[in-house]
DNA sequence: GTCTATAGCTGGATAGAC
DNA sequence: GTCTATCCAGCTATAGAC
């Protein structure tokens, strides 16, 4: 990383810091202090923090583009392929459960503020929502496989928060085994109705 | 509320803009500006805006812990007790479409913050946490009572974020209908990984 | 392309008059 | 108990040298 463009380091550091921290809360100053230049230098790559944000959005939706497109190559079944989508709870599980999701927590935050990036930070949402909607599709769920999406989406971003609060890796745990079991009874009976 | 003592003047207007903005986002001169009194006059009340935040978070402590007793008085068995904590989502349906879970929202941004009043602000987790275990140890739960408190907690999480980021009050209503079939699958038969 | 220096503003916090 | 005036730190952002 100390040989890629100063511009792709300020992004990379400023993603990292704005999910720790927050994106309010990070200040060029401490991203500068980090990289080792100068907070001037800033503007000869980017025009405002706003820009900063736009770009680590970007950035952000690219990599979650492409992990989704590994996912849909990686997986035999689209019942495999969901399972991925859950077991991102337990790879990242150290980050999780200090900071949360990243997705959820900047949408949270840029809600808050108001922030006209807001909604280009929920098309991270929309991003895994539609992939979601159409492994459920694939799985023969046509009339509601929005709404799985949707739960599954919002089970994740309740376990991330809970388990943020709580510093509890073991709840983490027991939650993924819970959606795993969801999950199979969804895929194997027409058991509907059982979440 | 314009009669109120100016120190609790601050403190339920200082809950309503932390819930709404942030706790960092909001600044005194907001604040004072809402209320009609001067930036100086805080510190008549308050030694520091963490202070306020005390003040704020033990305001919710009281709130929440006088809502449980209602809802302990009030419900006649535990299912009807617990439906009630899942029906604030309803309740509340319109802020939380708007500005997520105060619960939440606080936590996680202290915890950003890495502000010493997290583990205060996590006391109104727990709150929910023992109360809903009670409830569900009167449901003859008492193995995974703990269990099934958290993982209500943490659905009621997820679709609050997720209602807020899509501004979507028809999940939202889904999802209670989805807890409250799930509540009745618990309490019913003993069908016990359902969820 | 990166630096230093600095402007301009806003934040929390203090001092002291009334 | 409330006000005005002010301090000081931190922030984003700009100007201009190198």
């Amino acid at each position: 990383m100390a040989n890629q463009p100063t511009r792709e380091r300020i992004v990379a550091e400023a993603d990292q810091l704005f999910y720790q921290q927050g994106f309010e809360h990070t200040s060029f100053a401490q991203i500068a202090e980090v990289l080792g230049i100068s907070r001037g230098n800033f503007y000869y790559h980017f025009k405002t923090k706003d820009d900063i944000l736009h770009a680590v959005i970007s950035h952000r939706l690219a990599r979650t583009d492409s992990m989704l497109s590994h996912w849909e190559l990686e997986g035999e079944t689209p019942t495999d392929r969901i399972r991925s989508f859950i077991h991102i709870l337990l790879t990242n599980q150290a980050k999780i459960t200090r900071y949360g999701c990243p997705v959820g927590t900047l949408c949270t935050e840029l809600g808050k503020l108001d922030h006209p990036a807001r909604d280009n930070a929920n098309e991270l949402f929309t991003l895994f929502r539609s992939w979601l909607r159409r492994q459920f599709e694939q799985l023969g769920r046509h009339a509601d496989a929005d709404e799985l999406a949707m739960h599954l989406l919002a089970c994740s971003q309740g376990v991330a928060t809970l388990a943020s609060a709580f510093q509890d890796e073991q709840f983490l745990h027991n939650e993924v085994n819970r959606l795993e079991h969801w999950l199979t009874s969804i895929t194997t009976t027409e058991q509907q109705e059982s979440l």
